[in-house]
DNA sequence: CGTGGTTCTGTGAACGTGCACACACGCACG
DNA sequence: CGTGCGTGTGTGCACGTTCACAGAACCACG
């Protein structure tokens, strides 16, 4: 095994084809497959390793015009991407699965404009066959770069307006259930601290919520904020203590919130859950965090990644991938907060 | 501004040539600079949105032989990935840099040995032009692979044996520091629960409370666990408290450990800071997350980010980086629980 | 009017691969 | 003995770009 060629120059097919007395073609007959008697493909073997030869990417994808690469586009801003804790289960799902076709994944930030037109650029650019995208918006660059490519693409949740394969769970579905569980378990005046209304996430787990109460669902007890953040759940349960100190049971729109919000009622000397109940949403860390532990919805932030990643390979195989939503089961995790 | 060429075919030098009437020589001339006539780069340039080119970055990276991306290595299990809140402020702190430098990112995730190896196949094909790699082993593929091709690279955090640019914090300047703190408070009787001492950064945090305490260092105050975790910050707390009931005062190594300690504290009925203080180290989401928020060190995991980023964009510019450290600040926030 | 310089442009050759094609060989078949 | 087939191999071209080179046009100067 000789260290690399002397020049700092990178083997190519040439050197392996002249060092295993044959052509470039034999070469590239055993690296794709093809006919190629045992005798030459023990030689180019051994003359691979000798000169230690590692294909070109470049020059393979401009002929193949195939890059075996897939991005993975975050679009959201930095603050969110390190207090989210899906975020990272999602691109760890989504890696897992990709790797398992042998595809890299290129994981792609978007903090400020000037990054999105830069993943614009690159996307267009040909370095990826395909993209899972995360928080995407409508009407931004990179959806419509996607949608004027024609690129192989699947998105983590639903934007609005776009009829592409996406994956998601069932949020209204989910927040039903655990506001149905919630009730069962005897609470009479529950209220919600909505977060971000102005996501479909949001505004289903609201709906879920509602369902849920039929009519006994009271308006007054909602308290809407604007972010999925613990700050939030801390004011807004404050608010909601206000108006309604007979609450007995709140429902988180995060984990976070949630924790906010037993925090919020530990300062006004209510105890969790003798007094009022709180259950949360996502099975995040911050669940197993709070005391008493917070009863939630398992988030399947791995699976999500998984399912959006294998809802791209699948249109780069060829396959017709239903233009439509995937949604995954978000089962209830049962603790002590309720 | 036609929409795309009609036959799905992307755009090239040549369609651009063709629609301005000139030759593909003068498009790259525009493109990257050199002598070219006011009235033929005008031309040149509504030809380029009326056929909507852009470049095909593989056919550019094959001549020039860059890639004018940066590779963002993490070699994490993925359990530790979502946990450590300090990688995802790294990640984003390298792609601010990067992106600043017109670099883009390209974030690979290790877990499995597979990925090692698609990894190191990935780095020799030529994909990047450098790296920045989080949590480097000695004598893994990656290193091996970066060390055989000269990459340019930078590590986060420093691997034993490797003579190559790196940045860090003091942790034993900042774990001397803290503990002086705790000491200049009036406690007496300080232990600590020391993670992860396989590590330099977990063997530096003991070495500098080692110092702090000078000859009033009490072995049997200190202990060890394997992982910088909630849990072995709970299960060490309690095993000091049982050898050592009349400590007043516990250093975590790092936050998510500190907050193991509190909760056990609470568990064993001791008040925090009345009876015991404790401090951290990182200033993740958990410092503020327990009651009371925690004392710690600032870890800038983003400033260690860019830092890196940019020790490879020097030597990509032809600089010669220092293959020594590079330590950045790492300064006490003070709150409550001490 | 020849010479030398500056500005501008077109052309050919790479870069390293994969693929289509042509061809050589051995073998069996009619 | 020609034909066809399956197997194994070499060669030319294309992918889309950049770069070096050659040359054209223009101007100024001796």
């Amino acid at each position: 095994m000789t260290p690399p060629p002397p020049g700092r120059r990178r083997s190519t097919v040439h050197d392996v084809a002249r060092a295993a007395g044959v052509s470039r073609g034999t070469v590239s007959r055993v690296l794709n497959g093809g006919y190629v008697s045992e005798h030459a493909r023990e030689a180019i073997q051994t003359a691979i390793r000798e000169v230690g030869y590692v294909p070109n990417n470049a020059a393979r994808t401009l002929v193949r015009q195939r890059t075996q690469a897939v991005g993975f586009i975050v679009h959201e801003p930095h603050s969110l991407f390190l207090e989210d804790p899906n975020i990272g289960g999602i691109l760890l799902g989504a890696n897992t699965a990709l790797s398992k076709a042998d595809y890299q994944m290129v994981c792609l930030v978007i903090d400020t404009d000037r990054d999105t037109e830069r993943v614009a650029r690159y996307l267009s650019g040909g370095f990826v066959d395909g993209a899972v995208i995360v928080s995407a918006r409508h009407h931004d660059p990179i959806t419509d770069v996607v949608e004027r490519l024609g690129l192989p693409v699947a998105y983590v949740g639903h934007p609005p307006g776009i009829r592409r394969p996406w994956v998601g769970i069932d949020n209204l579905g989910a927040a039903r259930a655990i506001t149905e569980r919630v009730r069962a378990s005897g609470r009479r005046r529950i209220g919600m601290i909505a977060a971000a209304l102005d996501r479909d996430s949001g505004s289903d787990r609201l709906a879920g919520f509602r369902e849920a109460l039929g009519e006994d669902f009271d308006e007054s007890l909602v308290e809407p904020v604007p972010l999925y953040a613990f700050a939030d759940g801390e004011a807004g349960m404050r608010r909601l203590l206000e108006r309604a100190p007979d609450i007995d049971a709140v429902f988180g729109a995060s984990d976070a919130v949630a924790a906010g919000a037993v925090q919020a009622l530990r300062a006004a000397g209510r105890r969790v859950p003798d007094d009022v109940g709180v259950v949360g949403f996502d099975d995040s860390a911050w669940a197993v965090r709070t005391d008493p532990p917070l009863t939630t919805i398992d988030q399947p932030a791995e699976g999500l990644g998984a399912a959006a990643a294998e809802a791209v390979l699948l249109q780069l195989s060829g396959g017709v991938a239903d233009a439509g939503g995937i949604l995954l089961d978000a089962p209830i995790v049962w603790r002590a907060s309720v």
